[in-house]
DNA sequence: ACAGCATATACCCTTATCAGCATATAAGCC
DNA sequence: GGCTTATATGCTGATAAGGGTATATGCTGT
């Protein structure tokens, strides 16, 4: 992880958002596209952009691909996912972000279907 | 000082180096020149970016410029810039840079010139 | 006013990002 | 094998960044 990927990722207000919420834990693209309100093409491209700067890994599970922040993290991201919480929370929305994830997964939980039942194992190994 | 501003100019490793010397305390176009080894137009761009987006701030003194990290900064670019001296000073070369600033610093006080006794009040207003 | 130094800006070109739209791949189900 | 869902990629156009060269501006000293 390069010092300065690190911060081309997250010079967009998107990507940070997204990072925002992996770090607390993997998810899908679809609740990526839900809790974000982004449309699938704009959410995929971003994962890639970070996938390919080591931000982020993705692992396909079934027909779901299950995206996290990459085990070989830098202390520089960590320190800034969490200076973050403080600088741009309110700026950028996480909290109402991180609400929406947990309320989101709660539905998983509590309504199985076919994708909640295939992917909550990986959801949870971190988060 | 908007969080998305500051990645941007974080972004770059010359701006990185040229942060990183700021911080120190303010230098003149001349001295960065010299310091970084670049020509003067390159760092004219990065320090224009730099202060339009507010990271920076430019004082004229006599036929010097001598810009300084704005004082206005924000809890997010110091972090960085205090996490980037344990992250990425050896690859990028700060402590060659800083070094070469101490030195150069040193010859101007030594040496007085045009240069140095106009604008050592200035530079010592902070280091 | 002129010359000289320090710095900034304009212009051109190349590359990187980003959005929008269409299409391809991959897995699961019938 | 077709159909559906989930995700990725390709293409195009727009805008931003970054390097290089030339030129403009601002200040100083004569």
């Amino acid at each position: 992880m390069e010092v300065i990927n690190i911060y081309k990722c997250l010079c967009d207000e998107q990507r940070l958002r997204i990072l925002n919420l992996l770090k607390d834990g993997p998810l899908c693209v679809c609740h990526l596209m839900e809790i974000l309100g982004s449309d699938q093409v704009k959410i995929s491209k971003q994962l890639r952009y970070m996938k390919g700067m080591g931000l982020i890994a993705g692992e396909r599970v079934a027909q779901w691909m299950v995206y996290r922040v990459a085990e070989t993290d830098s202390p520089l991201l960590e320190e800034n996912l969490k200076c973050l919480q403080d600088c741009a929370a309110e700026r950028l929305g996480f909290a109402r972000d991180s609400a929406h994830r947990k309320s989101l997964l709660a539905k998983l939980k509590s309504e199985p279907n076919a994708c909640s039942s295939a992917i909550l194992p990986f959801l949870q190994a971190t988060s």
